[in-house]
DNA sequence: GCGACAG
DNA sequence: ATCTTGTCGC
């Protein structure tokens, strides 16, 4: 077998993580992402993959569609997937993106009416050591508007947890508050959110594809039941369940 | 060399 | 990502 370094693989991904963000397209491109009660927005979209605890090849990849504003679930696909590149911090779509993009086709293929119209993705789109994270990558490849939602803060273009940092995050007193987060060019790539009045520990938004960060944020907080937003959190919850029902931990009592 | 490292 | 139950508080 050939050795195929990390080094290069690193310098492969980040030659196609340049070459896709050329086709990234940053701003509002609907009609409902202007519509102050996002009239016109019917599906939203959620992915997500969980693993096993001791194996990390093997996932459950989730696509979930939910209908809005109710945010119910109106399509599910769950699919067991084997995943061929190691996990690299600042390269997670080169990991999970292709079986994502399979369940879309998928969804294409069989019920394209219920196509989700935004994707929230679990993990970083602008907010990114390059300015593409997995929620672009997934954005570009698939042509849909995507939202990136992390639930950690990725030290990133001079954004730290500092003091400074910590004491932002005080002052977001209810669900809605936001800040920016402003990397060191001035530029801001995304913005911590208070999801809901009850969650302490903000999420961290940012631009995928076909959105702005404002309309985005705003999104975002209108799917949130919980800290996560909806999508995000059906997708997750449904993964574990079916890794639970069907590989059963098989070192516990019998 | 040291620390950081989305999921 | 995963490891993990009960517990404290509203």
């Amino acid at each position: 077998m050939s050795a195929f370094p990390q080094e290069d693989l690193i310098k492969q991904w980040t030659s196609e993580q340049a070459s896709l963000k050329q086709q990234l397209v940053e701003g509002d491109m609907e009609e409902w992402q202007r519509a102050p009660d996002f009239k016109g927005l019917e599906r939203v979209g959620g992915v997500d993959l969980s693993f096993i605890k001791g194996d990390d090849t093997n996932a459950c990849a989730q696509l979930v569609v939910l209908s809005f504003p109710e945010l119910e679930l109106i399509y599910e696909d769950t699919q067991m997937v084997t995943l061929s590149a190691p996990y690299i911090a600042g390269f997670l779509a080169f990991r999970e993106t292709p079986c994502l993009l399979e369940a879309l086709q998928r969804l294409q293929r069989t019920q394209p009416k219920l196509l989700p119209q935004v994707i929230f993705v679990d993990g970083n789109g602008l907010f990114h050591y390059r300015e593409f994270g997995v929620a672009c990558h997934l954005g570009v490849l698939s042509g849909l508007p995507c939202i990136g939602v992390a639930k950690n803060l990725l030290q990133v273009q001079g954004v730290t947890r500092s003091e400074e940092h910590m004491s932002q995050i005080g002052a977001l007193k209810k669900g809605g508050d936001t800040f920016p987060l402003t990397a060191a060019s001035g530029r801001v790539l995304g913005k911590a959110l208070r999801s809901s009045d009850k969650s302490t520990k903000p999420i961290y938004v940012s631009v995928g594809h076909r959105i702005s960060l404002d309309t985005a944020v705003r999104l975002t907080h209108a799917c949130c039941r919980y800290r996560v937003p909806e999508p995000i959190r059906q997708a997750d919850v449904r993964s574990r369940e079916y890794l639970r029902t069907q590989f059963p931990s098989v070192d516990t009592c019998g």
